[in-house]
This record gives C-alpha cells, structure tokens and sequence, in this order.
DNA sequence: TTGCCTGCAAAGTATTTGCACTCGA
DNA sequence: TCGAGTGCAAATACTTTGCAGGCAA
C-alpha cells in the first residue's frame, strides 16, 4: 500500500508541487505552463506527477466538470467553484465529521470521507456581474 | 432564461430520461448503450440532451474524475462514489441549507448550492473488500 | 412551414501509456 | 548499478460541433 519508500525525488515533482501550492487551485494545463517558464517538462510527466502526488496524499484533486484542479493537502476544507470563470476557490468552513459517520449509518456503505464542492460567483465575478 | 418553451418533445429526449431514471446514476455511454436497445440513438444526441435536460433543472450532473453520472433531480441530497466499482448511490442527508448561507458569509462569494460527495466503498464492493 | 432536433462523422480537449533513455539513491 | 522517472509521441477517452436532412408543433 505504501509505495512512498521506493519513491525518488526530482527535480520535476518539486515544481509540480510548487506550482500547485503557489497557484490558485491550478489545472494539469497550469502547472504545465508555470513549471515551463523555469524548467523544460513534459505533459506525461505532470500527469504522472500528479497522480503520485494525489496517492500519496499531498495534493487534493478536484473535479469541477472541465479538467481536474489540485489543490495543496492542508487543513480539510471545502471549495466554491466559479460558473462564471471557472475558477476554484478556498471555502473554510471546518470538516464535518458527523457527515460521514451519519453518512454511513444511514447507506451501510464504507466511507472514508467526503467532498463539498459550492456553486456560485467568487467576489470578482460576482462583483462583475 | 427559460428556453423550455421553444423545446420540442422528442422521443430521443424521453428514452433518455427514462434511462437516467431508471438507471442507477448513469454515464452519457450507460445512456447511450441503455437506450440503443430499444430505439436508434447517436452520441451527439445523447450528450445534447443531457445538456438541455441539466439546463432545464430535470437531471442532475455528477463529476466524479472520470465521465460524468447524471441523475434525475428529485429532493436534494448526496451521493457516494465509490472508489471500486465507480458506482454513484444517494446518500439520503437531508440538504443543508445552512452551509450555502455560512459559506456565503465568510467568503463574500454568491453562492448558489452546494454538492457532497462521499468517498469510499458502496455495500457490495465492502462486502467483497 | 419553421426552426428545433437528429444522425453521422470530424474535431477538440483531457488524460494515459509505450518505449528508450536518464538520473537519483 | 538499477529501477524509478522523464520526454516524446501515439493512443484513449470523453465530449462538442458542423452540416444536411427530418420531424414536431
């Protein structure tokens, strides 16, 4: 289960990491184009970067309908998607446990946790509006 | 806004329908491979009309990484994917109206709704685990 | 009749993968 | 050294779209 050990670090990884806790809840596209401007990279291997990073747990990946965006593993939190601009953004509202214990009870299933993602304007673009 | 009134019924629009209800949160090729057994369908319409049906408020769109599930709109609740089969089953929680209201306030963003998703492992795949 | 809808196929995007080479431990 | 990681390009999905008819109202 944990292949973390057989893990090597490069310099490739670092930047998609970078370019994930520095950006705004970046798309795979993003953190291509940012990780370019300092260092030469290949799609494949962002892709492959992130999908190690999201196994081990370092990185939050967030489907919104378009392409995936990743987000820092923190504090758990919860996230606004913006209609108008697409964007993806921090909602602070604390976990709540009780959900996925209640959650549970109720289905029977097995659950490890859970997602909010919001629907709305982000304050620019509602400021826009 | 309301486009409904220039919709035409189609019977390409019922069976699609009539396969998201009777389905179990299914995919736009579930629907797709659902309705070509009783009727000729193409891809481009079943995708079309899940479009004007998320657009009119009759289905639900679910992102879950890989194709998107739809389901029929009925009260609000939530949803659990489960990370074995791909499945989407309900999760009865009542909807939590509260949220977009404490969300909305300490973020300053609009916020229309929300969406949760649990993550784990629906009864059959624990059961096999 | 009118213009929304359909089928079909081509095009667009997002993401994954095979292979040979490179490089970190 | 040696196997994980990389670049590159081809391959897969998944979804959207243009166009020429077809059909509901």
């Amino acid at each position: 289960m944990d292949k973390k050990a057989s893990r090597r670090r490069t310099v490739q990884r670092d930047l998609v990491l970078d370019a994930i806790v520095l950006g705004n809840h970046p798309t795979a596209r993003t953190i291509y184009n940012e990780v370019s401007k300092y260092s030469s990279i290949s799609f494949g291997t962002v892709y492959r970067n992130l999908q190690i990073l999201v196994e081990d747990g370092a990185i939050l990946q967030i489907e919104t309908g378009a392409s995936a965006h990743y987000d820092k593993k923190t504090e758990p939190h919860y996230h606004l998607h913006c209609k108008k601009c697409g964007g993806v953004f921090d909602i602070v509202l604390p976990y709540q446990q009780e959900f996925d214990l209640k959650a549970a009870e109720l289905s029977g299933f097995h659950i490890d946790s859970h997602m909010i993602l919001f629907d709305g304007l982000c304050s620019i673009c509602a400021a826009r509006k």
